[in-house]
DNA sequence: CATGAATGAGGATTCATTCAT
DNA sequence: GATGAATGAATCCTCATTCAT
């Protein structure tokens, strides 16, 4: 019986439920991987999670909450240097917890974080809709439609997401980079 | 005992695969279900197919095959309209096929399917590179690198494709139009 | 693989399921163990049987089904006679079923038994009061309440039962005939 | 640490316990319900007892002594009131204390209180035997072979409470006076 | 070719019991 | 005395795969 603190364990198991989700997925992942991961017994994820939907759900709220809490930040900022840091947090993000955004791409239709995800996502969409905004006010950017555009450009960062997992792009920076610079400028040759 | 003649067994089984894996995914299907719906037996799925994996290869293979076909014809079109077709191509093909590209999705990193897969994109990114490099010498497009602006176009496909699934978007198609145009025409005011 | 008919199989699961409930009651009968002893393997259960819940059921159902059967036979003979076999059906069946009749005892509350339980208990009171309703109008019993009487006997049968199960009576039939005497002293009109 | 004196915290699971068994069953109690409702650690019941099964045997144990206290002081009342004084303190006991009976029945068999059940048992029947006998030496009761009686009378006694338990029986003081009177026809001297 | 009964490893979850604090 | 985190064996059930017919 290896003693600890139980804030501690509840840290431990749901670090290794981090790890262990994101290389198998939801339904590949097993308590018994993570409890192994986590140097505990299986019995042990039950004292602080009530299943493994809980455990998954418990993990989830945690990093969309840290996810949004950084990137909100951007949202005083001036508007072209926001765009681009949003940009480059989210692939940032990408990079350094790939297994995790896999996780969340591959279990994308999990009927219980259904709820999680739109409040994620809705906040995600207000923020940039908000930097556009501004951007607009402030006669940055062209006379467009700040919700439509915000989710293009959302939908493209996770389109550039989706194929940096798929392993078709290499350099996810250098792709967000010409993401930031098609947005801006087009490829259509002014008449 | 039920007698077929083999070709017709294997495409029927294929079929009801197909509908299958798009419900539930890999490891949500169940040979039983799949057997129940090609109204064959459980042993005579593996008459045909070794196993559970060599069945869901089979199937993308063909999927990506004819997706292939498709698309390749839009080569030698009119770029801007080619570059159009695509897009719509792309986006009515997840409308239409929603839970067979859910499924790609989210069994993306299933091993045994990389090289297909590989193949796919590498197609795919090689067309559209094509359709952009025909319209930079016709002068349509700017002097952009048409290699990475071929790929930025493709991811935002199917980032648009994959907020669809998750629900983010309504309307696939006029998102469809949204992103063509941004495309086309960015968002910076002309200074 | 070891090949039998189905029908065949069912039944042996069936009569597996019988000794190992009567041994170990619902909730301490586990799957592995009727397996076991049906010569079966853990999955062989379930394809006969839905779930644990439905075995048990399955099996109640066919005990219950056959003690009617042989019960009702009585309702046409003469009163005195009837009487006397029911008690001695009773309490041959608790002998010769001793672990089946115990696992109905023992599990007399479990829900989902409750339809099957009660069907069983009115068709055993109404052949009761019939038999007594019989004698009644043959004269041969006091005008006595059929149906208050008819519930007198039942329930002291199944307490002869159940002290029997309980070890209190070793030997039961014996008692059968002090319950017989003394019923019949209490409703027998006086000549 | 809430600090207790050992007897009180002793009383307060045992109290607890029976609460619990009764709702539950045997099996069906866990460990850290008792310790929830008696408002004391998982632990801190293993102070005081061996184990589920120690905690339950001391229950029983308290139960049965109780019991068999209050039903010895009718030995020596007036037999008639005695023998239906006996049938109402079993049958209300039943009402009252209906999870507790029914737990004793449903777990009848449990190897663990076998000797417990037999001292008890064999008291009541001591206790019914000697009221017969008692009221066959003062006439009351035809001549009877008491010991035999005795026990008729606690079966069809246990039956009607097993019947209760079942659900048969809704009015269960009423079936202890159909009882009584059957019995009485049966026994008693005509005048 | 075709069948489907049979297999058995493996998954999520529960819970009596222990023991470091 | 008292705590409750930790253990792990045991439970029910699923399903890809096999193979006798």
């Amino acid at each position: 019986m290896n003693r600890r603190k139980a804030p501690e364990s509840k840290k431990i198991i749901l670090e290794a439920a981090g790890e262990v989700f994101a290389e198998r997925g939801y339904s590949g992942t097993t308590i018994r991987e993570v409890a192994r991961r986590a140097g505990i017994s299986i019995g042990g994820i039950y004292i602080y999670f009530q299943n493994k939907e809980e455990l998954y759900l418990e993990l989830t709220r945690d990093h969309m909450e840290s996810f949004r809490k950084h990137t909100e930040m951007l949202r005083d900022k001036e508007p072209l240097a926001a765009l681009k840091s949003l940009i480059e947090y989210h692939l940032d993000y990408a990079i350094k917890k790939t297994g995790l955004v896999s996780m969340h791409i591959k279990e994308y239709d999990l009927e219980f974080k259904k709820n999680l995800k739109k409040t994620f996502f809705d906040s995600q969409q207000r923020l940039v809709t908000d930097i556009l905004k501004n951007g607009a006010a402030k006669g940055i950017f062209k006379d467009i439609n700040c919700k439509e555009t915000a989710e293009v450009i959302l939908f493209s960062l996770r389109g550039a997401i989706l194929d940096y997992l798929f392993g078709q792009i290499s350099d996810l920076k250098k792709y967000g980079e010409s993401l930031y610079r098609l947005m801006l400028n087009g490829i259509r040759r002014a008449a």
